[in-house]
RNA sequence: GCUCCCUUCGUCUAUCGGUUAGGACGCCAGGUUUUCAACCUGGAAAGAGGGGUUCGAUUCCCCUAGGGAGUGCCA
């Protein structure tokens, strides 16, 4: 295979969320493995719902993940493009006008729908007259123009599903422009795959149908179609669809709740193929391993719990270097090297480191129980002078364990407790070097 | 309603007719760390149901059930 070309094409109507993602990234990992392309290109033919906003916060969060494009367009700058194409289709006989309203249609719909048939369209504006036409013409009617399907079986080999036929006599004829002249994402999209070279259409299985009369329209406009590539969807952890919360859940807050973009790809490259879902060292590596034959047919479960497991292992082995600037965000005194090996083992993401800023740096509220008092009284009272070591742990808990008696988890939990405020984090001993003596102190003083 | 796709441990999956049905994540236990986490070791855990075909079905076929998708002047 030979450099393909491939595009990721969202609506800018609405922000990218965990479907869309995978969409892109799956497209991007193909092109990286195969040293190819990876175009993005803006669907914003409804110029009604497409914002600005939305564009930008889509070229945002996919720059945030790493999935970086090589060319970008709008349809919106290319409707002279597709009035020529669909000039060529009309001349063809393939586009046809239609009279029908919104609401006619649906009544059709509803009745074959009654009658236990499939709601087809029944093709009357092909076969309408001149008179007719301008009938309907007088009365203040505009068409919409309805794409001719030949009726055939379409038949593509998908990377995905395998071989796969559609039966385009089942299907209605598919709307090309609406009445108000504007384009449905259909023509458009298969004028611009054919001029950009698309060698590989990526996308989920809910466009199948979508593909076999497109793979016409491909035809129609001289040109061939790419191959397609159909992935399962993804549905929540429940089974059922995806969720409106995790069907919605957009990246933006992701980031804000401290997952990282590889942990993200990582999950979503993985999930649903037969390679094992772990994080993986880079997106680079993630495109080594891509391969269409390991995803799998059946729609694969996203579970939010799973990402958050992964950004885990992310964290416990996050170098200082990576973590820094975000530390730094948190605190200045939490951007240290010392701190950070400290407490990474028991934070899920960056962030989580804050919550032991104050135990180094800080104030914290004691937690000493009413029958530890005593003990912690002798604690202080042992507690060695000068600064505090790697050695001063070991010195001091042998100490106590002399003096009092008490040993195991009835003498240190008590210790951690007063001096972190929490029943469980990071190494004691090593947080007390960071806190220093003044404040240890200040703190096995406060029961 | 109609059309298409899917169904192996909780989850993602391996198995291309003969396997003690394998791995990973998660879970549980033990070890280690004088706590927790991390880490190491071990463990529990699966062929949706029913019919065929076959010497033999997780694997091939049919039916049922369940899930997903499509059936738009959305993408």
């Amino acid at each position: 295979m030979t450099n393909p070309v491939v595009r990721f094409a969202p609506s800018p109507t609405g922000n990218l969320h965990v479907g869309n993602v995978r969409t892109a990234l799956i497209n991007w990992l193909f092109a990286k493995g195969q040293g190819g392309t990876f175009i993005l290109r803006i669907d914003d033919t409804d110029l009604e719902r497409s914002t600005a906003a939305y564009e930008q916060g889509i070229k945002d969060d996919l720059t945030w993940l790493g999935l970086t494009w090589g060319d970008t367009f709008k349809q919106s700058e290319r409707f002279a493009q597709y009035d020529a194409a669909a000039d060529k289709l009309r001349s063809m006989g393939l586009l046809y006008a239609c009279y029908e309203t919104a609401d006619e249609l649906d009544r059709q719909r509803k009745l074959q729908r009654a009658r236990g048939k499939p709601p087809i369209y029944n093709r009357a504006g092909l076969n309408l007259s001149d008179e007719e036409k301008a009938a309907f013409e007088a009365e203040g009617r505009k068409p919409h123009w309805r794409f001719k399907l030949s009726g055939e079986r379409i038949v593509w080999d998908d990377l995905v599903r395998g071989e796969q036929a559609i039966e385009t006599s089942s299907l209605s004829d598919p709307v090309l422009i609406r009445a108000d002249g504007s384009y449905l994402y259909t023509l458009p999209s298969c004028v611009d795959d054919i001029e950009a070279g698309i060698t590989h259409v990526v996308r989920g299985e809910d466009h199948v149908t979508n593909s076999g009369a497109q793979i016409e329209i491909f035809k129609a406009l001289g040109g061939t179609a790419p191959k397609m590539a159909h992935t399962p969807l993804l549905v929540g952890a429940d089974g059922a669809s995806l969720s409106k919360r995790l069907g919605s859940l957009g990246m933006g807050e992701l980031r804000k709740q401290g997952i990282e973009p590889l942990a993200i790809c990582s999950l979503l490259g993985k999930l649903g193929t037969s390679d094992n879902v772990e994080i993986r060292e880079s997106l680079d590596q993630l495109a080594d391993e891509f391969d269409f034959a390991k995803i799998g047919r059946a729609p694969a479960r996203f579970d939010e719990a799973d990402l958050h497991n992964l950004n885990a292992a992310l964290t416990h082995a996050m170098p200082f270097e990576a973590a820094k600037e975000r530390l730094a965000a948190i605190d200045p005194q939490a951007a240290d090297e010392t701190f950070w090996t400290l407490v990474r083992e028991n934070c899920v993401t960056v962030e989580d480191a804050a919550r032991f800023v104050p135990v180094a740096f800080g104030e914290i509220t004691p937690l000493i129980e009413a029958e530890d008092r005593a003990f912690i009284a002798d604690a202080a009272r042992l507690l060695p002078e000068g600064e505090m070591t790697a050695e001063t742990w070991g010195a001091w808990t042998a100490s106590l364990k002399t003096e009092t008696g008490r040993k195991g988890k009835g003498l240190f939990m008590p210790l951690r407790k007063a001096l972190t405020g929490m029943e469980r984090g990071p190494s004691v001993g090593d947080m007390l070097v960071l806190m220093g003596r003044e404040r240890a102190m200040a703190r096995l003083s406060a029961g």
